[in-house]
RNA sequence: GCGGGCGUGGCGGAAUUGGUAGACGCGCGGGAUUUAGGUUCCCGUGACGAAAGUCGUGGGGGUUCGAGCCCCUCCGCCCGCACCA
């Protein structure tokens, strides 16, 4: 051995290099062997890795080495999702070309991805700005609008006035947008949406399939979704009240039941029926669009006070003529939602309450709580939304609120139309109230699937049943350059035509310029003029691209085969590889990127492109990665490397290196560049080697829960690195000539060194299938101790039979490096049999530590006079029957306290284990001579004596 | 407000799913080796106690021979959604 030391830097380049010549991790489609898919969330090519990708990509590799090891053909690929708003703005501030940008990250990243030494096919890398990528998603984007899942509507959106481009949500900070500072406007703008909404119900069913997903993600989705099931209800409206033309409202609730404690109705500001109302209301107009200005920031919405507008105009309750209900604009009403019309039910709503008792409307209680007496039940500032029995309700009174539920569903739906409804209206009203009441597409197109389903039909009914969800469509325009080209071209006379396929890809033109705020495609001089595809007139292309989300919605479908360059997928492989087996990631894509691929995996089905519904069957979140943080006395952050904590007893003290100042040691927080908490992966990889850092990133906590970096911890991985390097090193020794054949007889030596190999091996096996990655590591350090005790107590032996001196526990070390040099088998101090449960054992340890630390595995299975890799090498094989042993030692409890212990035979009848257990001192003394009440015998488990 | 999760030594966390609480690591204490150590190795380490023993999984109550795990209740922290009718 050149050194006693283990040398990371030198062993994992060297074993980098021969997996990659020898190509080990490339997946061939045509293998017999059953699939495995693993991926992990691909990175947006940011420039430099972080530890949450290190942390991501080392359990993704665990599972991939370890299935590769249990005689899977696994697929584990890796990509870039590389269009984006950063290359853009990198272009604007730094004068460098997105592409060149992305292009020179990928190639960082990936250099630092490799020194990671993960296992991945890096034959199938795939960008997602290569018009080789791209162009299937327009052919898809073509495809989705012929099977009318793609759609073209007004919408609302966040416009920054002053970069003249859409925002999202998340990038307007208190109504103004994050890069500009100017106040964000919301304008209603035309733009592409996918038509998720359709596939609300079954992407909502589903859910309950997916059985290998985290529960809380399931749920998130499940309310992001959001069903429920009610009524939509049309109220006619009093003609002497309202404009001209205006008949009817329709409101959508799902307390049918409350109809009685109806006090009044409200509309969105932007509800068609208030737009008609303010025309000649100046006052109304005013209101509306103080409501416009109101904010949307979420505190604002928690303390904004209900405000309300009397329209003048009067509705009539479905079920007395004669009743008129005031109609509002109410603040609190969401055009997005239901019909973007109400009506208020103040005893059994908060909101409704709050209103009613802030304009005088006053309230009716109509469900009585169970055991409250109607005749004093009355609700003042808090609204009752429990169940109970019908009261103040005419014919509904004495029923529970569901069957209220249904009966006023019923009567409504067999209802004919008020009288206060002319009859000649009739054809218009109808059209009106569709325009009314699914009022929130303001741009209908004739073929499109309302969310609320479709107004209600029955020319006579009142009301009609419906779901409802709180999905929305999913608006896919973005003003941006750096984006998938939206393959349509827009003609003057023949509207949106979609680009012929065989002028696919549309690609993205090299020379913009990003010197002025807006789109650059919509700035270039040429790339817009176009011919219609269809009359040849003159025509523009459109220039907003696709969100970055669509690119991440399939690209782990085109893994399965990305050289097929004449579709999407190729069917027959996209059909054998997926779903995707195990996909790990961080929770904040929870909702948007895991419901979109379930959608867009759906859509594909519909145009063809593949043959199953959900994408992912096993779904792993994975924890943050936090630093503590450092604070000078300026209010500066110093990051970590800057910084030397040291341990003074309890007390742990942090300077500053280069100044000697001293630091406030900050709260655990994730890595940020704010609060400069970061670490770097390479400073770590450079100082310690990927193994260590793989190691430690597994060790510390659930992967499921936050990790929480330290320079200790780490430290603690580098030495059980050293430890495990020169434990082989020792065992190897040992094992030297051990037979080839497995010995027919054991020692008890031997048997108990194969006991806890198999032991550890079991429970590794188990816990990997549970992804329980930092129980996996405490069982290998128990093995690693055990293997070491062995080792440490052969080497006693040894030193003693040999005379040697010194302190026996150092013997082994002292003889197996100082002792005779190559022992050749028969001249080995140890027994042929623990040979080869020594070789066995450590065999073992190495293969279970591989996934972890494949590099130092692959060094020690050279150690162990392999001329195989270990990474190609099979799982180790379980000997059952070595768990089991022929004694067991039972806990045995008195009253429920353990007070001693009893060794059995395994197999030793209860009546034997009883009177054993009764022989016991300790029982003997706390029965005093009495007979137990009771002997409770758990097999295999405990014995409990009731005294 | 609605929904969900969590609470175990000084710290991160184990606990075969109702059966020996505290595996494993970090830290800490003691010792050995070393010219030296931020090296390596060994021993110890839930609390109280000299010991026998007693107590102990956020608090209180319950079910059970037996509860960290199940039920009720209260407290604290974290996450998601949110005028969704």
């Amino acid at each position: 051995m050149a050194s006693d030391r283990y040398n990371a830097r030198d062993a994992e380049a060297r074993w980098q290099k021969i997996w990659d010549e020898r190509g080990i991790f490339a997946t061939r489609n045509d293998d017999p062997r059953p699939k495995y898919y693993v991926l992990e969330m691909f990175p947006y090519p940011s420039g430099r890795i972080h530890m949450g990708h290190v942390r991501n990509y080392t359990m993704g590799d665990v599972v991939a080495r370890v299935k590769r090891a249990m005689g899977f053909n696994v697929l584990h690929p890796m990509g870039w999702d590389a269009f984006g708003m950063p290359a853009e703005n990198a272009a604007m501030e730094r004068k460098v070309h997105p592409k060149t940008w992305t292009y020179d990250n990928i190639a960082a990243m990936k250099k630092q991805l490799k020194s990671m030494g993960l296992s991945l096919d890096w034959s199938r890398e795939i960008a997602t700005c290569d018009p080789a990528y791209y162009k299937h998603q327009q052919k898809m984007f073509l495809d989705f609008l012929r099977a009318g899942l793609v759609e073209r509507k007004k919408s609302k959106v966040n416009w920054d006035p002053v970069d003249q481009t859409v925002l999202a949500n998340e990038q307007v900070i208190d109504d103004r947008g994050w890069r500009s500072g100017a106040l964000v406007e919301q304008r209603e703008l035309t733009q592409w949406f996918f038509a998720i909404t359709k596939f609300a119900a079954p992407l909502l069913e589903a859910l309950g399939t997916l059985d290998r997903w985290p529960e809380k993600v399931r749920l998130m989705q499940k309310n992001w979704i959001g069903r429920s099931e009610g009524l939509l209800i049309r109220f006619a409206l009093d003609q002497a009240t309202t404009p001209q033309g205006q008949t009817e409202l329709e409101v959508f609730t799902t307390r049918p039941d409350t109809l009685f404690g109806a006090k009044f109705m409200a509309l969105a500001p932007d509800h068609p029926l208030a737009t008609v109302a303010a025309k000649n209301n100046p006052a109304l107009r005013a209101f509306i669009e103080q409501c416009r200005h109101r904010g949307t920031a979420q505190a604002e919405i928690d303390t904004a006070e209900k405000l309300g507008f009397d329209t003048g105009m009067r509705a009539i309750h479905p079920f007395d003529p004669a009743w008129k209900l005031p109609v509002y604009v109410a603040n609190f009403i969401v055009m997005d939602y239901g019909t973007g019309a109400i009506f208020g039910c103040p005893a059994h709503d908060q909101r409704d309450l709050d209103f009613a008792n802030k304009y005088g409307l006053g309230n009716v209680p109509v469900v009585c709580p169970p055991g409250v007496d109607p005749k004093t039940f009355v609700i003042t500032d808090t609204a009752y939304d429990g169940d109970g029995r019908m009261i103040n309700s005419r014919f509904l009174d004495g029923m529970t609120f569901e069957e209220a539920k249904e009966e006023v569903a019923k009567r409504l739906e067999r209802r004919l139309r008020p009288a206060a409804l002319p009859a000649p209206q009739r054809g218009r009203a109808a059209s009106e109230a569709r325009q009314v009441g699914a009022g929130k597409q303001a741009d209908p197109s004739p073929d499109r699937v309302p969310r609320s389903g479709p107004p209600i039909s029955g020319e006579d009914a009142m009301a009609q049943r419906q779901v409802n969800y709180r999905l929305r469509d999913w608006g896919i325009s973005r003003q941006r350059y750096w984006g998938c080209p939206i393959p349509i071209i827009h003609c003057e006379t023949c509207g949106a035509v979609p680009v012929p396929e065989k002028d696919l890809p549309v690609t993205l033109p090299e020379d913009v310029t990003f010197d002025r705020p807006g789109n650059p495609l919509d700035h270039h001089p040429t790339w817009k003029h176009v011919a219609c595809p269809q009359c040849g007139g003159p025509a523009r292309r459109e220039t907003d691209t696709m969100d970055t989300f669509v690119d991440s919605s399939w690209y782990f479908e085109r893994f399965t085969d990305p050289w097929i360059t004449n579709a999407p997928t190729d069917r027959q492989m996209v059909n054998a590889w997926m779903p995707v087996d195990q996909y790990i990631g961080g929770i904040e894509h929870a909702i948007l990127h895991l419901l979109y691929s379930r959608f867009f995996t759906r859509a594909m089905r519909e145009t063809g492109h593949i043959g199953l519904d959900e994408p992912f069957a096993g779904l792993f979140t994975q924890g943050m990665v936090v630093h503590e943080t450092y604070r000078r006395a300026n209010g500066e952050w110093a990051a970590p490397a800057e910084v030397k904590v040291e341990t003074d007893g309890d007390t742990r003290r942090a300077t500053l290196i280069a100044t000697g100042e001293q630091l406030a040691i900050g709260p655990i927080e994730k890595m940020s560049k704010s609060k400069r908490n970061t670490v770097d992966p390479d400073d770590i990889i450079d100082t310690y080697g990927a193994d260590v850092a793989r190691w430690f990133m597994l060790s510390d906590s659930p992967p499921d829960r936050d990790v929480n970096w330290t320079e200790k911890g780490v430290q603690g991985a580098w030495r059980f690195a050293q430890r495990l390097w020169r434990l082989a090193g020792e065992a190897a020794e040992i094992a030297q000539g051990a037979p080839h054949e497995r010995p027919s007889r054991f020692s008890a030596e031997a048997t108990a060194l194969r006991k806890a190999a198999h032991t550890a091996l079991a429970r590794v096996t188990d816990d990997i299938e549970k992804l329980h990655f930092n129980v996996c590591v405490a069982h290998i350090y128990e093995f690693a101790n055990a293997l070491n005790a062995v080792i440490g107590e052969l080497g006693a032996q040894k030193a003693l039979s040999e005379g040697s001196k010194g302190d026996p526990r150092y013997g082994a070390k002292a003889g197996s490096r100082g002792g005779s040099d190559g022992p050749s088998g028969s001249e080995s101090a140890y027994a042929p049999d623990l040979r080869w449960a020594m070789r066995e054992a450590v065999s073992i340890l190495v293969r279970l530590f591989h996934p972890m630390m494949p590099h130092l595995a692959e060094e020690c299975w050279a150690m162990l006079g392999h001329d195989t890799l270990v990474a190609q090498a099979a799982w180790p094989e379980l000997e059952p029957t070595l768990l089991v042993e022929e004694t067991v030692t039972l806990p045995v409890q008195i009253n429920g306290r353990k007070r001693a212990d009893v060794t059995v035979a395994r197999d030793a009848g209860n009546a034997d284990i009883e009177s054993a257990v009764l022989a016991l001192d300790a029982v003997k003394r706390a029965l005093e001579g009495k007979k137990p009440k009771k002997v409770i015998i758990v097999p295999q488990r405990i014995v409990n004596v009731v005294a």
